[in-house]
DNA sequence: TGCTCCATGTAACACGTTACATGATTGC
DNA sequence: GCAATCATGTAACGTGTTACATGGAGCA
């Protein structure tokens, strides 16, 4: 498991309630590892209990239930000793793969729509990543280590949907191509 | 959900037992949809008890404890439903960029070694698939729309591990350039 | 007053993993 | 006879999803 860890790195960046969590899970990190407010808020009450983080009132005279959680020593003494556990190669799974199986062997079911679909949620995040990319990344801000490697992590990102986008006109091209037995 | 639907592709392809299946899962599918046995045989139960399939012993003369599942029409109607739901993109979920950020903010912690091993495994893997392209996916046989969507099939998790490949490559040029303040 | 957003939570369920159990068959 | 493999299953647990609940704050 590693949404705990991932909660972790997010509190040493910044510190911050649950709800900022959820919110940051939504956008930036959560481009790259998604989680509900219902796992982070379950997530953190377990972290705090294993002594990992420490949680105190936010500082706005109890007006709200806000608690902003902070990483305590044996928390980052967990992370670093997660980070160079062995882990597995992440297997590809994805639907649309087991759904061009049923179509192959069950004939044409008329993928192409839905394919098309998946082309452009990929198309649209791509120039999301790209936005980002040219307004954080510009070549005069990798100057740290700490920037390189939000580069190479949002890169990933970014060669992720270009596969997805190549792949998408790839399948299309098969299932035209078939449905012209000539081809 | 779609292990249920997985199997049901699977089991149209060719009636099987669930030990079968998870072999099956094991190898082929299971590049690219993982299930262990346990999953399997619970989810046939579920599908016989939907009607979605049916059971019988195998022609052993009982003496195993085999049974074959084959599918019903319901199982074929409901597999082509489900074929046309729309479905979410999938998302990039890889717990070494956790890792990443991880070594981003507390500065570097030697993840090397371990980007490296997953380079060999992913090398590994695309060893194992061009070997099964050369063997079954060769220019005479790509006559029928079945095989050109399985050469499909095959094609994405070349690409998939290519991509891997390619990114690890980079990560490490990233993680050594920055051990390199010059860089 | 009523709406939206902030902020946290409970409950139930679906899916996936791991450990353990059972007994028959096959091969050495 | 012993080990490996075939073949199916139970149990417990961890993770992830969905629905629902609660109450305050800010704004029109």
């Amino acid at each position: 498991m590693s949404l705990a860890h991932a909660l972790l790195t997010s509190l040493l960046e910044k510190s911050s309630s649950g709800y900022d969590l959820a919110r940051r899970f939504d956008k930036s990190i959560g481009f790259f590892w998604h989680a509900t407010h219902q796992q982070i808020y379950r997530e953190l009450a377990r972290m705090e209990a294993a002594g990992w983080i420490a949680s105190k009132a936010a500082p706005d005279g109890g007006k709200t239930r806000k608690r902003l959680y902070s990483v305590l020593a044996a928390g980052k003494k967990e992370l670093r000793r997660w980070a160079l556990e062995p882990s597995p190669a992440p297997d590809l799974r994805d639907e649309l793969i087991v759904r061009l199986r049923a179509d192959a062997v069950m004939g044409p079911i008329g993928l192409e729509a839905e394919i098309e679909r998946h082309l452009s949620m990929h198309e649209a995040k791509l120039l999301a990543y790209r936005a980002i990319e040219q307004r954080d990344f510009s070549p005069d801000k990798l100057t740290t280590r700490e920037a390189r490697i939000q580069h190479l992590i949002l890169r990933t990102g970014l060669g992720y949907e270009e596969g997805w986008v190549a792949w998408s006109h790839e399948a299309l091209a098969v299932l035209r191509e078939s449905d012209n037995p000539a081809g």
